[in-house]
DNA sequence: GTCGCACATTAGACACCATCCAAATCAGGG
DNA sequence: CCCTGATTTGGATGGTGTCTAATGTGCGAC
């Protein structure tokens, strides 16, 4: 994701210490870290940093298309940094763990056009939801 | 929806004003109003009822099985009393304008195993977004 | 019809998530 | 190196939802 970097500051992005900590702990793994979290770890690298400016941060990455904001749990919205790669989610009722998933079969496909009430339609979310097998082994 | 008091009497719940007056604002068209606009209108039926008696009463018919929360709004839940057929949603990413949908297929079936992780997935909600022809003039 | 009590309702406090604000700070072009 | 508009900050504010202790009531038992 440093090319997201590069990607920012190509689009006029200012560079600030607090921007590139926050791109830094969306980086690596696929997570889905709700702002807290995100501030969490940002703070472990950055002490000073603010919740606003995360809070901040995390607006634009959405608006800019970088982060992808979902919204599977019923609490806080979590903010998901693979946008580059369509796919849907599976979420554990219990614990609320979360895997990225790529259904066969494209659903836009499936909404016929007598169902879209002249509605242009441009994007599908989907989230399955079960139970894990941690959880499954535990009840 | 007075099939619903009939029912719920029979499962045992004792019949209150308040109740009746939740009921009758969710019965009717189909609607997928947020607790405090379900508060609001019952207000207009019977001014005393309770912000908390709401919230506990949708949270009932929720377990109950009569009602379905729908996370489409980032915001606030939406309950949605139209429960006994299962449909999908489509909403204007404009003016928030929700419409009951029903895809062709099953999404369900679209999710191979290789997909699950060992999960038991029971159910899936699937989010249509786009402009509405209305929002679609206006722009 | 009355009584009693388990269940239901209430107001308001509280918790959590998110946004807003005005003042201080800073990145980066000139 | 300076200047200026963008950025950051702590704290206030707002929206949504839960909880609690006190009060009220539906309805089965009699
Ligand atoms: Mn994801
Ligand atoms: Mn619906
Ligand atoms: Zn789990
Ligand atoms: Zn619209």
């Amino acid at each position: 994701m440093s090319d997201l970097l590069e990607r920012l500051r190509g689009r006029g992005w200012r560079m600030t210490a607090q921007r590139r900590v926050v791109a830094e702990v969306l980086d690596g793994e696929h997570v889905h870290l709700t702002a807290d979290e995100v501030h969490t770890r940002a703070v472990a690298k950055l002490p000073e940093i603010s919740r606003a400016t995360v809070y901040n941060t995390l607006g634009e990455l959405v608006s800019l298309g970088e982060v992808l904001e979902v919204a599977t749990d019923k609490r806080a919205k979590r903010y998901d940094p693979n946008a580059h790669r369509p796919h849907h989610h599976l979420v554990c009722a219990q614990c609320g763990a979360i895997r990225d998933v790529h259904p066969d079969g494209n659903p836009l496909a499936d909404l016929p056009d007598s169902e879209r009430f002249g509605f242009t339609v441009s994007d599908v979310e989907v989230t399955y939801r079960g139970i894990c097998p941690t959880c499954a082994v535990a009840a």
